[in-house]
DNA sequence: ATGAAAGCGCTAACAT
DNA sequence: ATGTTAGCGCTTTCAT
């Protein structure tokens, strides 16, 4: 490889200079920079990251800890948000996925205390709370929290992507909304039942009975257990004016497992029943027929979010939620 | 951040000594090298990656660059794969998403240049060739190739995938089978077809007029254009005797089209009609009711594979073709 | 506008 | 078994 030295060789001037070009000081002899720069780039010169690390004492890079997210598929989005953050501002971010354990954990951290990171972004497969023991360096947390809210997060604003859905909901005119939700233990679950029960409450619509926990554990590749073939043959079985008018999930991939069974029970989505969901998780939600009616997660935003404040510290930590967008199709 | 004089200072050693413990190198007194481990725990030392890179003129560093893989669900699989082999060889992985554009694969090949990366792998999308500048460090080709056969390369034995899955299909007693198959301009899809076509052919059976071109374009998501819905139906209005009696997709979510036609149809999957596919892509696949017996593309065992390769390179360039696994449901 | 000197933290090479 | 010296490639500091 070659070095800068080389380069002042060739072009008979001194190191100096020639780290100045480089390093695009503006201090610079024209006629200078352009030998220097046309010497560069015959000789194929590339900056040495270590020596500028070892140096400079600025490693610019930030981690990125994937708690079992790179297995997740929705996830790449956090990770291709932080990523592009974190390229147009020069900095370099480095990818660990850990399985939750603190083995790997800790391989991680040593690995970031090697190359001096600047900030660790912890990302969680799920939005919720975890308390991670103390980092030396800036962390923030992406889709999950302190619950002692000590540390900088951020997250989905899943009260608001649950109330959004709901006066599109409403606005359609549908009067006997259901919401299977997720597992009560998931933070979501709670924030997005208050939501959908507040826009309810205030267009005149009890919600009460009307919520019902259909999304059991959380395991590999995100399929959990779901209890939607269950439930929504009794929901469905009610007289047709009892009978909900609109079936809205806690994700998406229940939402598939729901058309299978009103397939079964000979509903037609989008004709006798509507259904709307959370996620987006493409390729499902648009290859569902009708296709499915659904809040996006804002996760590439997050991704970026999450790597702006971990290269800018905010001043004292606080928790962005960030909102969802809703994705019409053709089932609600 | 504390450094090897620090811990030699208070160790009253020399440097040298201190490096030799954290080196791991046997030839230090045992006392002597647990009072330094001590200190050097006490004090939370952390090596420098940028001192030793410099000094020792070797990065470690193997970098990963997707082309839009990091976009594509997958493809996970390929970079933990990569990851988990980079890991336990103790190298650093660097990842870079770009976006086929030569802009983008410019500044990844800066980044690497500039850490001095030892190796690059270079991924794609879908099984594919490839022609790229050539690279001043070893390279591999994962899920795509050179056609002048000059790199090395990882891809999926496609033919073994399609040859496999076809024996599993008549081995069940399918005597009618179809194959709705990738596009032509794909790689696998050629090499599937003459692997469905082979074991046919040594069955007995002849595919001619049985393989159509069921996916047409690739967009973004993975959502290709497909057009089961004005094939399938065709195909499924012939006499019974005539009619087939196991769709053979080219891809999941392909399968996934399928069973939702065949249900607008009437036919019941696993019942009037079999499907099989190719790749396993979770949750789809374990979704879909019945669940799809699907050959599951080798994507993590690739990822290992480029990763071994990157490390230590082969003398000659070569291509490596990992064969998949049948993965069975009840769909077949 | 340019340059000289020092030194970042570590390990290779060579003593002792 | 331990120590000394030098220097990796760069940027910082301080001259000129």
């Amino acid at each position: 490889m070659t070095t800068q030295r080389e380069i002042a060789r060739r072009a008979k001037t001194s190191l100096k200079t020639v780290s100045r070009v480089i390093n695009r000081d503006p201090l610079v002899n024209a006629e200078t920079r352009a030998r220097i720069e046309a010497i560069a780039a015959e000789i194929g010169y590339a900056p040495s990251q270590a020596a500028r690390m070892m140096r400079s004492q600025k490693s610019n890079v930030i981690g990125f800890v994937a708690d079992r997210v790179a297995t997740s598929a929705s996830s790449i989005d956090l990770i291709r948000g932080a990523q592009d953050a974190a390229w147009e501002r020069g900095k370099q971010m480095m990818l660990f996925n850990i399985e939750g354990g603190t083995p790997s954990q800790q391989l991680a951290d040593a690995q970031l205390a090697a190359f001096r990171a600047e900030a660790v972004i912890y990302a969680a497969v799920y939005h919720q709370p975890v308390e991670l023991p103390p980092s030396s360096i800036p962390r923030v947390l992406l889709n999950c929290f302190d619950p002692r809210g000590g540390e900088h997060a951020i997250v989905p604003d899943d009260y608001q992507l649950a109330a959004t859905l709901m006066e599109a909901v409403l606005d359609r005119g549908y009067r006997r909304p259901v919401f299977l939700n997720l597992n009560r233990a998931i933070v979501a679950a709670g924030l997005r039942a208050r939501g959908i029960a507040d826009v309810a409450g205030r267009r005149g619509l009890d919600m009460t009975g009307r919520i019902y926990e259909a999304v059991v554990g959380q395991e590999r590749y995100g399929v959990p257990q779901f209890i939607a073939d269950k439930l929504v043959p009794e929901l469905m079985s009610a007289v047709p004016d009892d009978r909900p008018d609109v079936l809205i999930c806690g994700q998406d991939i229940l939402a598939m497992d729901v058309y299978f069974v009103l397939s079964e029970l000979r509903f037609r989505v989008g004709k006798h029943v509507a259904v709307a969901s959370f996620d987006n998780r493409e390729p499902i939600a648009s290859l569902l027929k009708p296709g499915l009616s659904t809040m996006e997660l804002p996760y590439y935003e997050m991704g970026r979010a999450a790597m702006l404040a971990a290269i800018d510290p905010p001043a004292r930590p606080k928790t962005s939620r960030l909102p969802g967008k809703f994705i019409e199709r053709s089932s609600l």
